[in-house]
DNA sequence: CCGATGCATGCAAACGCTTACATTGGTCAC
DNA sequence: GTGACCAATGTAAGCGTTTGCATGCATCGG
């Protein structure tokens, strides 16, 4: 019954040769290529997956692991990573793994967790996987390294797991300097609140790049001045609104760990009355979709790349090719729009 | 070498018994069940999805077929079904299929979208398939019946096949209505492009929708009052600037066929210097995640839940449940806020 | 002209499970 | 007490490919 046999007969060779020919192997001759292509053609064959795979032991198949599935953000990686992988062939199986501390996570948070990794991960459909924003405990990363299948992780902090990661270090220096260099003395920064925030490590990297750059400066740090937020446009808003009604402070520039944050800061401001960038100027990080339709001043990371990235050097593993499992950063690039400008009381550098 | 051979040995029992306690079946005796259950977690053993795929003839695995990655609307959705499907034990395995008639679309394009139907599709992958909002030819609509898989569509149209859609011209009837019922006579229409936008149906349908209703409450239709753009909240943007710009005419209201294009409508109209709702009420379709934010009154469809309720469909399907193939209607709500009120010219009714 | 070399192909053994069918032993009604 | 029946388990035949090894045949250098 094995539908390869009926393609074999038809084009009168053996299973194996039509094996090879449509695996495209080499050591077939084209004219015996060509016949054994039309006979599937004719028959509507295509190989079974599952028989295949538990013939070759692979799967064409790559598992992507993502913390949320409604963020602009894991979005866009994974359409870049889609395309790629698509066109080399493989499937995509979505994880959902939700941060293990996330805010309320109970009980049945960490069990649905737990089930993953025991019940989902391990059952060998997949060849390899791709891991966004991850962040494990030692547990789960000792079940990650025995399913001894190639993993990259994309942002997140995995330690002796392939990483690739943004220099978020750098980025948030390259935001607070932007700040800086046009004139602002008093800026503000929003960021994400460490003990409840999936994704513990970026909103505390920005925060201290921030103020590393800010003391850099030769100015005094204000704590006051540093608000935390959801990464939301309404999280965003409502920090802006507390920072600029604080009669104590009088910040001339926003910046704001990610552009969701950055919009919510522009539309806080325009509903106080303020105008952006005369009043205050907003910078983001992301290089969201609608940075440019708010005029929005903000360090891009190319989140669609980053996918394309991860994907590529997934494809490349998978090859083969022993990729050195170096922690690669990805680009960034500060994209100047109408957001930001030089403070009214203080004359451009 | 076969795994389950260990376990087998482990529990001393046979591979067969194995299996079916792993499987849960009922036939087997508690005592047993505990031993098996015992010898694979000491031996770490998962069932192979390959091997175990192929022995039975279902993967425990769906295919979710998406017209685009990178839309909020289809990632609730998408959110929606993977919970219950992971809750059952299903994998879930994603499919971009790009509209065919998709602006711009090339011949490369087109060999994408039949590539995944030739290649992707018919591997024998997945159990049963969630198709949102696709849109299928003849020949495509024919290949999808060869595959003998379980089919559910939700939105869009794919006569023949079991879907489940939104009553879209009930949706716009009502928000029609809403406006109508405040006062408003000059309402203006935002629309997608029904010769461009994926999805060819639904923009057109809501505009029906829309006239009928206008008709209906003895107004007289003004073509200059429907405007075309793309379903973003930049294309909603310019549109309300072209709308609310042009001295022909001086609309009180403007539904909107997304939320958000409601919200570009929103923004378009503060930065015209024209208070919401006062000067303009504005009205979309969705139930967006920021509406709320920006209080925007709309029809809420439910997004995640329309996803939950297609995964349970399949779920039924897949489990013998002979589902009559009846198109089921999903739920909408008008959910009024603070962006829609009585113009200023006409008494409440 | 011959053995060596190598390409194209066939043969058949895995791959790791599931499940129909067979078997066993115990329960129960009569 | 005995046959019928049922629950629990074992036996073994697939499931539809891939691939190592063997084979056949042609080419080639000497």
């Amino acid at each position: 019954m094995a539908k390869i046999q009926k393609v074999a007969e038809l084009a009168g060779v053996s299973t194996a040769t039509v094996s090879r020919a449509l695996a495209g192997k080499s050591s077939v001759s084209p004219a015996t290529r060509t016949k054994v292509e039309e006979a599937a053609n004719e028959l509507g064959y295509v190989v079974s997956a599952a028989a295949s795979s538990l013939a070759s032991g692979k799967t064409r198949n790559v598992g992507v692991i993502l913390p949320l599935l409604d963020s602009w953000f894991f979005m866009a990686v994974l359409k870049g990573a889609q395309r790629l992988l698509e066109d080399a062939g493989y499937d995509i199986t979505l994880y959902h793994l939700p941060p293990a501390g996330e805010l309320g996570a109970g009980d049945a948070s960490k069990q649905r967790r737990r089930r993953l990794f025991d019940e989902f991960l391990r059952r060998q459909r997949v060849d390899a996987f791709i891991a966004v924003n991850l962040e494990l405990d030692d547990e789960e990363r000792a079940l990650l390294s025995q399913l001894r299948r190639p993993l990259v992780g994309l942002g997140g902090v995995l330690p002796g797991l392939h990483t690739v990661t943004l220099d978020d270090k750098a980025v948030a220096h390259l935001a607070t300097d932007h700040l800086l260099s046009l004139g602002h003395t008093e800026i503000a920064h929003i960021t994400g609140d460490p003990d409840f925030e999936r994704d513990f490590q970026v909103p505390t990297t920005r925060r201290r790049a921030y103020e590393a750059s800010i003391t850099n400066a030769g100015i005094t740090r204000n704590p006051l001045l540093v608000r935390t937020a959801d990464f939301t446009i309404e999280g965003g808003y409502n920090a802006t609104k507390q920072l600029l009604g604080d009669p104590r402070i009088h910040p001339t520039a926003i910046f704001a760990a990610s552009d969701e944050m950055a919009i919510g800061a522009i539309l806080a401001a325009r509903d106080l009355g303020k105008d952006v960038p005369r009043d205050i100027s907003v910078i983001g990080i992301d290089g969201h979709d609608l940075a440019d339709f708010f005029g929005l001043t903000t360090i891009d990371q190319f989140p669609e790349l980053q996918g394309r990235q991860v994907a590529q050097l997934i494809l490349d593993e998978l090859a083969g090719q022993g990729v050195e499992p170096i922690a690669e950063e990805l680009p960034h690039e500060l994209v100047v729009r109408r957001s930001t400008a030089a403070p009214l009381d203080a004359p451009t550098r």
